[in-house]
DNA sequence: AAGTGGTCTAGACCACGCA
DNA sequence: GCGTGGTCTAGACCACTTG
């Protein structure tokens, strides 16, 4: 069962994807809208803060809440979501290839990012993204071992989130992402069809667990004329 | 006056900042807070929203809130930050350049970017941003005139943002950001330092006043060596 | 079982936009 | 002045973690 307040959310935010909601006008008041989900008007509030945060209406006090225009959509690297995820929405235009899996025993720099202590080791997995028939991104993961100890290649080509959170019972809960452009490596080039590219977008990935544990880092690099990032941004 | 989840936020994040609420450690309890901040459990758990959203620290039901580390800084071009709150931060290091200021007649693409009518003019805008006398990012800007008759140079040199809502009481509320890499045109090298790089960052911005109208489109279009965005993401 | 955060309520007053 | 959203309250019950 959903709560009350994603329940009106999906109500709305559908209605407006529809367009039996139209951009432009405006959402019944607060108070209506209590009346007729038949609840109060601080459950209404959590639900419109969220529409707002997505970008689906926004509010002006003393007038109301307008209804915004959301027809485009994009690549969304925004958030955390996984290749899989995105990968559906692709349909069978998109593809994963495990090139590397395997232990290994850290340097220093990755101990730093990982907060290993001695004798840890990681898993480092490579995997090539193609997306019709280019091979346009190359993730590199790195991983506590001990915290995922049966990791194999199957898990690796469906989606280490998913084992991670449906078979070992972790939450993941939030990332830092870091956006630069770098000259691409040897391995860039090997991996990737990169013919006359001469940079590489790398999306830097820190994932923590729901302890704050850091759990995973990624460097997720992009052939530059294949990446895209939208955001949606609100004043202060 | 500010207000009370506001001023509670602010002396959390004080604390967590200079490091009296250490990283790893728990908050004390919303119930806790409500007594020893004289509010009601709803205030303290408003002001909680917000740290969670920047960053701060994480909730985790049935158990607490812990202090999260927050000592990486970083080039925030995420929300909505002007060039000039940006160059505070850097000192004298970074200078603006005001290279062009025109009235112009849109072409049909901009007409449909700006969704300007029939006879409507805009300001077209060049500023080149100088770090470390290096220059490095050039701004881009149109404006639908109409909005801001007065512009001028000296407003371009300090900051659109400013007198747009100082000024003429103007409230921009949100935007739609989305980053790309492309080919430098023959103006970006004309503009800006490229000597040997093969690539630009754009950063395409539509910015909306708070009745939801489009006020602004701006691409910033950034030095690849001196690009970097930085993120905080939430678990859906 | 006790304590934590998550949801929900019904009501109050304030700040703002608009006619 | 009326209706809008913004803030704040005091209390209730639920879901979850930990001893």
């Amino acid at each position: 069962m959903m709560n009350k307040f994603m329940k009106i959310y999906e109500d709305i935010s559908n209605q407006i994807q529809e367009g039996s909601l139209a951009a432009g006008s405006l959402l019944p008041s607060e108070n209506d809208l209590a009346d007729t989900f038949q609840t109060s008007r601080e459950t209404i509030r959590k639900a419109l803060k969220i529409l707002s945060e997505d970008g689906y209406i926004h509010k002006v006090q003393g007038k109301g809440s307008i209804v915004l225009d959301v027809k485009k959509f994009a690549f969304p690297i925004s958030g955390l979501v996984s290749f899989k995820e995105l990968s559906k929405k692709m349909g069978h235009r998109a593809k994963t290839h495990v090139e590397m899996l395997q232990e290994i025993f850290p340097d220093e720099g990755l101990k730093e990012h990982l907060k290993l202590s001695r004798d840890d080791t990681a898993w480092e997995i490579h995997r090539v993204r193609e997306i019709d028939k280019e091979r346009v991104i190359f993730d590199k993961d790195f991983i506590v071992k001990k915290m995922v100890p049966g990791l194999n290649k199957a898990i690796c080509q469906n989606s280490i989130y998913e084992y991670v959170e449906e078979e070992l019972g972790l939450t993941i809960s939030f990332a830092k992402k870091e956006i630069t452009v770098e000259t691409p490596t040897e391995e860039d080039r090997s991996y990737l069809d990169l013919e006359g590219f001469h940079n590489i977008v790398v999306v830097k990935n820190f994932v923590y667990l729901d302890d704050t544990s850091l759990f995973q880092y990624t460097e997720s690099r992009h052939r530059p004329d294949k990446f895209r990032f939208v955001d949606f941004a609100r004043r202060k």
